[in-house]
DNA sequence: GTCTATAAGCAGATAGAC
DNA sequence: GTCTATCTGCTTATAGAC
């Protein structure tokens, strides 16, 4: 490896360029739930995808790329359904709390395997401008949000609430559960704890 | 890549031959916390220790044994200390808690790079029969210890503090926090939450 | 027991035909 | 734009000398 580069060789603007892309990144991400990070090679990805590794390097500079777009389009996924609960307050700390919660535990229940999957493989890329950008607005919404409740060190709250949540939801996807509302107030009532004692 | 086998190939008896195996050990937590898991490499790790890849492979035969090893001591020493907290228990909810996550924070913040990257690396081991069981150990103790004071559903309870506590411990140790009191009484907060409420 | 040298295999990445 | 074929480098693992 040369150089590790992180940025898509392009930004498709073809409807067609557009399916392959979605294709491969589909199959990246399929790999990654069901055999893990080592079996995913350039030639794994391109052979579910259908298509050639030829293919696969005209849209993605490298594997590191490939799992940098990945990363943040689940990203953004995740930040955008925070940004939307975080527009309709409830006024009420628990209340908004178990929103907050509920929105990440939904994502992260969508397709747990590769919730998991990308959550620790981020630590390890070397993140673009953008993906942290992601990372740093989600801490800002939930700061923000947490300042406005009057919470003392709302940037460490942030980071902490963030961190307790994740490693709840990890390990509970990890041991198979399912129950969506029930872990969702298991982490709340942790979360309101931290943030009430 | 053979077969993957994850005991070690023979359990060193003398002086010399330990030796040697913790220096292996320790030159690949060495690499693992400056480099990586991707700069883990057999060669790397002989090189660092002071040996060749062959006397490597004289005590380990494969670089999965060698983690798994490396994941057994870690995980066995922070069961002991969780276990001789627990053997002075207060009596009291709350004190107890605290004082298991004292022992699991302290435990953490040893060698925190070290010890993130070995939870990280876990889940994608092939775990062998005695680091399955170190693990069941520990959510046994807590379990127990959680029962014993009249928590519902003490099992899921005992998984949920756990990763709240590894979710909190690893984000902070990211960070390079080092403030042991201060991170311990946040997680203690947040479980104790859980507990009460 | 430890070393050096090397075999074997594979992943990442590219060139060039179509 | 996509494919096939191929190169290069690196990693694991072993053989055989000392």
């Amino acid at each position: 490896m040369s150089k590790i580069v992180v940025d898509p060789r392009k930004r498709p603007r073809q409807r067609r360029s557009e399916a392959t892309v979605d294709a491969i990144l589909e199959a990246a991400a399929r790999i990654l739930e069901s055999d893990g990070l080592d079996a995913l090679t350039t030639n794994a990805v391109a052979d579910r995808a259908g298509v050639s590794v030829g293919s696969l390097y005209q849209y993605f500079p490298g594997k590191t790329a490939l799992l940098a777009e990945l990363i943040r389009r689940e990203r953004g996924a995740l930040v955008r359904r925070i940004a939307a609960t975080a527009a309709k307050p409830a006024s009420n700390l628990e209340a908004d709390v178990a929103a907050f919660i509920d929105a990440a535990v939904a994502h992260q229940l969508t397709r747990p395997a590769l919730a998991r999957a990308l959550d620790f493989l981020e630590p390890t890329l070397p993140l673009d401008a953008e993906s942290s950008t992601l990372n740093a607005n989600l801490a800002d919404i939930v700061s923000a949000f947490l300042m406005r409740h009057g919470v003392t060190a709302p940037e460490q709250a942030a980071r902490d609430l963030i961190a307790l949540t994740k490693g709840m939801v990890d390990a509970a996807g990890m041991t198979g559960e399912t129950d969506h509302a029930g872990l969702s107030s298991r982490v709340t009532r942790a979360a309101v704890g931290y943030l009430l004692r």
